[in-house]
DNA sequence: TTCTGTGAATAGGTTCACAGCT
DNA sequence: AGCTGTGAACCTATTCACAGAA
């Protein structure tokens, strides 16, 4: 297997939606053309994506979609479930505690942390909201996969830190503040205002 | 003021964040290691960054903390404010409708739509609910310059469609789901479930 | 000396174009 | 004929490295 960008990931995620919902259509064969089109991309980039992987297809016919689709999900690793843990209780942490298209995929919210003592001990989905004090302590008899952080700015750096110490291995931030981690650490940054400004600068200059 | 891409755009927003925090600090003068090593990237970066622009900058010294900002906030069209709607009043909807960071750049949420009756007229943060019904004919009344879509995957296009109708020149899509939009209207998502997919990937991977 | 501004070099990602299966 | 897989060409973005201003 080959290096692979960020893009070709972000791609795969794309084509798998769309093979998903091709298998609920029906549909048992695809080509590049039929993915490149509902990914926004071409014909070629979707082959040169897949061909990073492993020749999945067959010349003249295009691609089996059960078999694309299951090989895609064993490539982003999302063949297992993965144990969440969220920070933040806030608005932001309560829209993702709700939101399905995380569960779907296997991304289950184990626990939920907060510093504020109202907050603490409320039933959130399902599951009860925690005392951020408690969080280390908590991930080191329930390891996670993932942390979604979504504190304001100014506590991002240090739940961060905690996490990193309690050996979480990837975390999703969406506090609108740059955070360090160390190498081996994943982190992801979700800045909705950052894509208003991109926006605006197309407004602007266009 | 030559071609300018996308990561650069975002790289100015980051730096911009840096700049108004220095500023608050009182720092007058900056340079672009110190503004690379907030943004994560290299002075280099920051310096090429700038120049396609103009040249901001003094040698030996840096850059000036107030007149970069401006420069830079002139630069993605943040002098102004923007009208935004929102449409679709859920989860994702209330805690966008909340964060104060849009406000605080100048995007203001002038209306809020959706579909349920039973949220229509409720105010939320604010601003009253109206029916999706009437979006079209509000828009050409009060015309907006940004759409925020957090509805479900099902009506996005739809609504898609009657913002393009009315002239909306750019969106941002939160639901989870491709969009079709003509040339010269502006287009960005924010996939929640992609950025983890992203991290399941890495995990997988390292 | 310090730090900017920028051409030149390098790296990375996308598109082209075509040989090779089915 | 239709569509994949892939090297080569192309294009875009980042890094290097250095001349020049403060």
């Amino acid at each position: 297997m080959r290096k692979v960008s960020e893009s070709t990931v972000r791609r795969l995620s794309l084509y798998l939606r769309f093979l998903e919902q091709s298998l609920v259509h029906g549909l048992t064969t695809i080509s590049s053309g039929d993915l490149a089109r509902r990914g926004g991309t071409t014909s070629a980039q979707v082959r040169k994506d897949l061909s990073s992987f492993g020749s999945f297809g067959k010349r003249g016919l295009g691609y089996s979609v059960p078999q694309l689709a299951t090989r895609i999900r064993d490539i982003l690793g999302l063949g297992r479930a993965y144990r969440v843990v969220l920070v933040g209780a806030g608005k932001i942490g309560g829209a993702l505690v709700h939101y399905e298209g995380f569960r779907q995929r296997g991304f289950q919210i184990g626990a939920i942390y907060d510093r504020d003592p109202k907050k603490v001990g409320s039933r959130w989905n399902g599951v009860v909201v925690r005392d951020v004090k408690r969080l280390e302590a908590d991930l080191t008899k329930e390891p996670s996969d993932i942390a979604i952080v979504t504190t304001p700015a100014e506590s991002a750096q240090a739940v961060v830190d905690a996490l990193v110490a309690a050996g979480v291995p990837a975390i999703l931030n969406f506090a609108p503040v740059p955070l360090d981690v160390p190498a081996g650490v994943f982190l992801k940054h979700v800045n909705m205002a950052l894509e208003l400004e991109a926006l605006s600068y197309a407004l602007a200059n266009r």
